[in-house]
DNA sequence: GCAATTTATCGAAGCGCTTCGAGAAAATCC
DNA sequence: GGATTTTCTCGAAGCGCTTCGATAAATTGC
């Protein structure tokens, strides 16, 4: 009994005869077409409830000319990452695909992307109607997708060509600096920074540029401590740790552009013995799971992840289906549509 | 043209009709099967690369009744853990997946599962071949698996009565144990755990017992802590370590059922200004990304997540495209057979 | 009361692919 | 050299579903 193979399903034939009906109108009333008298309505439900009908996902898209996937793409780096951060985004658009029947297919490409070899397979074998690209990538791939007609859009990585959800990066830091210098009383805040060619990473730093220029405190490039080249990671913010610790007249807080290099400046400063927040305060950026777990815990720009993933999904598909009804009514054409995601400052201890 | 449709992408037709060729031998020739003579098969290959032909998923799926996708399914709560386990899990596994052309669809289930409500919507539509079931789920969901005869296999959560691929946890405990004591001395150690009824935790457990035992030293029941109904979790680390720093004898060094416990235990030992590993030795277990940056670095044992993934894909795979041949012949069935994926200790600065 | 609608139902074509014969041509056998 | 066997090619049926007419029955209009 063990290896019995798959059941051969009931399929919408079975139905019909069942109901006495025809193919095309048990196919109507459950889709909800066309007309149908009560009666039959009625039968064909019923049959469909004893027989346990489901309609068939493959027979259905084909006639459909549609895939009810979407695919979800992202560097594979950033997918193993210690941090669920896009782990989190995926489980939100994962939710919101299932409240409209759309599943998600998820594939990882390479930082140094070759059109052609590294494209993802959904996309050559058209199995989904729209991608969602995750943070940065490849500008090979997205113009693929633009030339293979995919609708897509881009999640955490604005761009100004093409339709992206971001986060509010730099209101995020002007929040979190603002509050440093007013409710703290800082006059001398540092900025820690790597990856600078990255588009949130700059607007990080624009938020920075504000939030002083706001307050009337001069920028003190010196207190910029970044590793372009680098990425923003736990190491990374250990090891500009010590050069901060080497700064002539030390600032007594310090903004770290994301919470791994929070984490990592915190991990140096323990080490050193140097109190957080009394020897020098500490904001992070994205609220990762750790930050409540440190100590002190970290007080962070908060990024609502789930609910961005969500909200990516949902403007995707609505694209996705605006753009096959073929009725010719026109459209406001929202392609290049840029949406951006608010924060919020979540105080703990290390500020 | 931003908001340009999908095009109309080509068929075997187009490649037929290009090539000369009826779409019976085009099918064949890229499918390498029937016979073709060397100057149409070349024809037919060169039309393919010129117009750019790829089969379409979908149509192919639905005449060959199969789908080529694998489900995976875990608990929500297991996905947003803060350690990627069951994310290195579901990469390992969606690599694999890869090599024999097969797309993975996640879904998460509650846990408390009610067969119909929260049967996931693959398996409904039948628009997966087999599914990767991860971790501890609710046995119903196994039981509607097997109803509706759809092949599956059971990752990291042992069941006697389905194929299943684990951890060696107690191999891996007996290991850290056995390190402890014979490479560090230690005569006292403690075991802290949680939610024991869990297979794999229990098993955690039995090779704590089986090394004390086999190093003669008896076992005594105060230094074992836990917190059944809870989950392993930092929090419970940090709360059952009360409980530990309360004991009259302290052990000199502890052994937890994972890692985030053992963080959690760190963090609270610092806190009171216990040193690690001097005045208490440290083991964890899993290796999670987090272990190596804590201070000390952790000392824990090391479970090969992706590689865990990629079996469980090629088990699960192996079986699926087994079964589906259906030429009568006999195969061997393993069903019921039982993996079990060795571990490695990796000793670190906490013990 | 009869034409014009609206409602109800169905058969058949089609989505893009695989696969099962069948027929023709080529190669092999004695 | 005729009978087999093998190689080559193709048409057609089928996978399970949607959808476009066509036909028939019921309803409406004036």
């Amino acid at each position: 009994m063990a290896s019995q193979s798959r059941k051969k399903s009931i399929t919408i034939q079975d139905v019909a005869r069942h109901a006495n009906a025809s193919i095309s109108t048990v196919s109507n009333v459950i889709n909800g077409k066309g007309y149908a008298s009560e009666s039959k309505r009625r039968e064909i439900l019923r049959s469909v409830e004893i027989l346990g009908y489901v309609p068939l996902a493959s027979a259905r898209n084909l006639a459909l000319a549609r895939t009810q996937n979407i695919g979800f793409v992202l560097r594979e780096s950033h997918f193993t990452h210690s941090e669920p951060f896009y782990t989190r985004i995926f489980l939100g658009a994962e939710i919101e695909s299932r409240k409209h029947d759309h599943y998600v297919l998820l594939a990882t490409i390479p930082a140094d992307y070759h059109v052609g070899l590294d494209t993802p397979r959904f996309v050559r074998e058209r199995n989904v109607d729209g991608v969602i690209v995750a943070g940065k990538v490849a500008t090979a791939f997205i113009e693929e997708l633009v030339s293979v007609g995919l609708p897509f859009i881009l999640v955490d990585y604005s761009h100004s060509d093409y339709p992206c959800l971001s986060i509010d990066n730099r209101g995020g830091v002007i929040e979190a600096i603002s509050f440093l210098i007013e409710k703290r009383g800082h006059r001398s805040i540092a900025f820690l920074g790597a990856d600078m060619t990255h588009p949130s990473i700059r607007e990080r730093m624009q938020g920075y540029r504000i939030a002083l220029f706001q307050a009337g405190i001069a920028l003190n490039e010196e207190h910029v401590l970044t590793s372009d080249s680098a990425s923003p990671t736990h190491e990374t913010g250990f090891r500009l740790a010590i050069d901060f610790f080497r700064l002539q007249n030390r600032p007594t807080a310090v903004f770290c552009v994301n919470d791994a290099m929070a984490l990592g400046f915190m991990r140096y400063a323990h080490e050193q013995g140097v109190r957080i927040p009394e020897d020098v305060a500490l904001i992070g950026f994205d609220d990762v799971d750790g930050a409540v777990f440190a100590s002190p815990p970290l007080t962070t720009v908060r990024v609502f992840k789930e609910q961005f993933g969500e909200m990516a999904m949902r403007q995707l598909i609505e694209k996705v289906e605006g753009s096959s009804r073929s009725d010719g009514s026109y459209r406001y054409d929202r392609t290049t549509a840029r949406l951006i995601l608010s924060t919020e400052l979540v105080v703990r201890g290390s500020a």
